[in-house]
DNA sequence: ATATCGATTATCT
DNA sequence: GATAATCGATATG
């Protein structure tokens, strides 16, 4: 089926980011990640997200403490945490809680629905059918290069606010039954269950369980 | 189909 | 100096 192209969209408010990681990942499965706001806007669906816990969470980054790497996280709620990891990748994270509590959210996978021919430009790919969508935006640093976010560029930037470059919208969709699972790519805390996802939802990342045949 | 490995750099020990 | 919240290519059943 189809995506369905998001109507009316606004802004989640920092509230909705001002909790815990583990609620903030959960309920933002089904919201959209938006980039611009302007003619060639890119917006895809959030489908799969990891929560980070803090200081105490030894898998987080802000376990290394308040850095210059990790500030952001430490900052209040609903900004862009972006960092580069294997010398490849950007990755995309919100932080949640409030300043000096620095819970984030990874996002993890995306379901595009604005704008994949731009995304499969950045991404340096054709698509010649739909089953080349996934390769956009499933997984972290997929779906990083697909909307251009850096560092240098996102980094800090408020996510809550729609004039930004890059924000959270809520749409009205109401997803399905969310999974839960342990994170991934992680050798600490490896065991606990902080990964969610849209169950069933082609877009999630990782190996894909045939559908018969 | 799954398994292994190289790329490439900021950050921390 | 080693490692990392990954990906894509290559090798192998």
């Amino acid at each position: 089926m189809p995506a369905v192209i998001p109507k009316s969209i606004h802004a989640l408010e920092r509230a909705f980011f001002a909790r815990p990681a583990r609620t903030v990942a959960r309920e933002l499965l089904g919201k959209v990640l938006v980039r611009g706001g302007g003619t060639s806007r890119l917006a895809a669906r959030i489908v799969e997200t990891e929560a980070y816990l803090g200081e105490n969470d030894p898998a987080a980054h802000a376990a290394a403490g308040n850095t210059a790497r990790t500030s952001v996280l430490f900052g209040p709620a609903g900004f862009a945490y972006v960092y580069f990891i294997y010398g490849n990748h950007y990755c995309l994270n919100v932080s949640c809680e409030r300043e000096g509590k620095a819970g984030s959210v990874l996002f993890r996978a995306l379901e595009p629905l604005e704008g994949m021919e731009e995304m499969a430009r950045a991404r340096g790919t054709e698509i010649h059918g739909a089953k080349d969508l996934p390769k956009l935006t499933s997984g972290p640093g997929r779906l990083a290069q697909a909307f251009g976010i850096t560092r240098a560029r996102d980094n800090g930037c408020d996510l809550t606010f729609s004039n930004s470059g890059l924000w959270i919208g809520e749409d009205g969709f109401r997803g399905g039954k969310i999974a839960v699972s342990p994170r991934i790519g992680i050798l600490k805390a490896a065991d606990e269950r902080l990964r969610f996802f849209l169950a069933g939802n082609a877009f999630v990342s990782g190996r894909k369980t045939p559908a018969g045949h």
